[in-house]
DNA sequence: TAAATAGATATTTTCGAAAATCTGGATTTT
DNA sequence: AAAATCCAGATTTTCGAAAATATCTATTTA
């Protein structure tokens, strides 16, 4: 289409993060394992240095370990780090959702409203596939991420929303090797939930929209557990939040 | 001393962290101003690569911004950016203290004692000095990190350790250059705060000793704002906390 | 046999040249 | 004159070989 030569779009540092971020949070490159760089070189066709950078800043946000001269691995998994992940996400999105609340103006409503649209409509469609492709997951994943910072967006902390955004790409490590599992649960519908939240929050209802938000987190967080077998695979199937 | 012909005691990249955060949280590195590869392999006699890993370090931390294809820059400083850190970190550290204080054990009160001690200590030597050498003044900060580390280190949460870590950091930079200037206002002791602070921890009065930790970043937050000239130098002299 | 040592191999870390990309100024075009 | 185009120089990014370090295995020593 376009007509020059081999028009780079981005770095290859920022295409070696995501490729390993995403084999990473999907599960594809295990937990615990060792990310030897001759391997990766060869896995992705990239240099040692844009690999090298990726690395770390995937450890900047906990996806991999690293110590000193002996490599990167990918970060472990345990419910007891999901728990704290959770509890923490609750803390810092409840006091951000209630200042969101507070400063929130006439754009921010309509992102809010359009986030909620443009997920309630992928999940929907997602629903009636059976297995759904890795890139509608993804882009399902996408919709799910902007709508919850969408809700927060407004809350004039940039501290609050990095750490709200670190604290969502941990949280999806460890819903998505669970998402298209099993069918979700009918005892739970994730959209309602969402709506709720949105209505609670446009509504400027700031107690009840943090306390549906937060109890959104723990339901995520009571289903992860349960499907959680330490011993057996890493993790089973079924949850989303 | 020790035989071995070059021990390198870490990595290169350790070392070329360890010089750039100092530089730029002393101010040694102006805010704002751009940092050029070819400066920095010059200035502290690097390659390429531990000063490239190192910036992405700096960044993930916010010390340093990073464009593109269009390199690094000393992160700004500015008033707005400095309250949010100060709230965040209020927020962030006074949910930590609670948890401490409810989970802490022996180990822990002990470990809160002694950071007090070590941390007060250093402080009467330096008051008594007229201009501390940079060493003694690193050595203030990293007592005063451990003192306040050691106040939640029992909260049991990694991220809420984590986060805090972070917005230490960025407070520093606020700190630092304010510190040894004009000799800090009589209208405060700091060391007194500190103790309360701890007293009130260790006497396991929840509600107090968070009162107090706050109170104690929200002065400094206004010592800071009082002491900060947007337009003349970057900032001018006398805080700590 | 267990611990210690040494050599061989595997792996990470670092280097500086080369490639890719940006910037600013001069030149051309509208 | 203003906008667009095209250089030359500056700067970042990437590469793969070389250096440094760790790990493993075989051998020796106590």
């Amino acid at each position: 289409m376009s007509g020059k030569k081999n028009p780079r779009e981005t770095t290859l540092t920022e295409e070696a993060y995501q490729k390993l971020r995403w084999d990473i949070v999907s599960g594809t490159l295990e937990a615990g394992s060792p990310l030897r760089l001759e391997n990766l070189k060869q896995r992705y066709g990239l240099g040692y240095s844009p690999l090298r950078e990726a690395l770390n800043r995937l450890h900047s946000e906990r996806l991999v370990m690293s110590v000193a001269l002996r490599g990167f691995t990918v970060a472990p998994l345990s419910l007891t780090e999901m728990w704290d992940a959770v509890d923490t996400r609750i803390h810092i999105e409840a006091e951000a959702l209630r200042r969101a609340i507070e400063f929130g103006d006439d754009d921010w409503e309509t992102e809010v409203i359009s986030a909620f649209h443009g997920l309630s409509l992928k999940a929907k469609k997602l629903e009636q596939m059976d297995a759904p492709p890795m890139e509608e997951m993804k882009a399902l994943e996408d919709r799910h991420h902007r709508f919850h910072r969408a809700l927060i967006s407004a809350c004039r902390s940039n501290w609050l929303l990095d750490f709200s955004d670190k604290l969502y790409v941990e949280t999806e490590r460890y819903r998505f090797p669970v998402l298209g599992g099993p069918r979700a649960r009918p005892s739970r519908d994730l959209t309602l939930e969402h709506q709720e939240i949105m209505d609670a929050t446009i509504a400027r209802d700031a107690e009840k929209a943090i306390a549906l938000l937060s109890r959104h987190y723990r339901r995520t967080g009571e289903t992860l557990s349960a499907r959680y077998q330490p011993d057996a695979k890493p993790m089973a199937a079924g949850a989303s939040a």
